[in-house]
DNA sequence: CTTGACCCTGCCCTTGTGGGAGGGTGGAGG
DNA sequence: CCTCCACCCTCCCACAAGGGCAGGGTCAAG
């Protein structure tokens, strides 16, 4: 094994395949900032420290990131991640678990897609009416002024 | 005018019609908490005080959170509506103005409306593959996993 | 005079992310 | 060895648009 792994230089770590949290950010995606954070509220396990107090990551650190990152991209709440993680380590998991956070997301999702939706709709229709020129009067102040 | 306005008793204050917070809330949408807010923000203007300290809201003031909530609903941003409210008052306001305000929201609610949906249709997929039972194999941990 | 329903201000919480201050370190070049 | 810059560290603050609570004042009815 040589040397105690809990406090390498980081010279020493890089050489070992262990990246910095720059690297890791730039191999995941996930900001700087964000890697702190998800570390700070426990979605990720505090990382190995070089004597400088530096943050080590493993490739399989990264890894645990990148799944973060995508889920993210997918909408995941933070809450959902971790849900999902520990999911994902859990080897033995059944994949109807999974498969309910996806859908509840799924749910949420497009419910607030049809939402959104129904504004759209409010304001296409308002704006589809209103002169857009000089003069002031403008049916969709009036519906903001009426209703 | 009888006596001066700056000063109202509560009781005198409902007698003239005015409103106090409560009442403008229940009559606007809008609670009293966002009522508050809105005043500290600077999106309502500051309204006339009892000697109590109590605020007192005239019908224009009930009249412009009306607005205001109505506006919300349609999903614009406090910043918007501080647009929406400078324009709503100017009365030699062009038209356009209001429209390009509303165009620029809808714009936006579009896009965020693509993305999600883009992220259901990810979902929709994933889920669609994923047996959903006490077998571990996942499609959706997959895709996390390796993208 | 008490009680309950209001009202007041002020502070903390949320979600996910960015920004900056103030200070320590690593490695390269002079 | 010294200097620099890029990087790292920990804290604190900010945003949107609210919710919630504490601790106190007030009003009207009984």
């Amino acid at each position: 094994m040589g040397k105690n792994e809990a406090f390498l230089e980081h010279a020493d770590a890089l050489g070992r395949g262990l990246v910095d949290i720059g690297r890791a950010s730039k191999a995941s995606g996930v900001s700087v900032k964000m890697i702190r954070h998800y570390e700070a509220i426990g979605l990720l396990k505090k990382v190995a420290r070089t004597h400088a107090n530096y943050r080590v990551y493993s490739a399989s650190d990264v890894h645990t990131l990148r799944f973060i990152k995508r889920a993210r991209s997918l909408g995941f709440s933070v809450e959902d991640i971790r849900e999902l993680l520990s999911l994902w380590q859990n080897k033995s998991r059944p994949s109807a678990s999974v498969k309910r956070v996806a859908a509840e997301h799924m749910n949420g999702l497009k419910q607030r897609i049809a939402e959104m939706q129904s504004m759209v709709a409010t304001l296409e229709h308002l704006t589809e009416h209103c002169h857009g020129d000089h003069r002031p009067d403008c049916p969709i102040l009036e519906d903001l002024a009426k209703a």
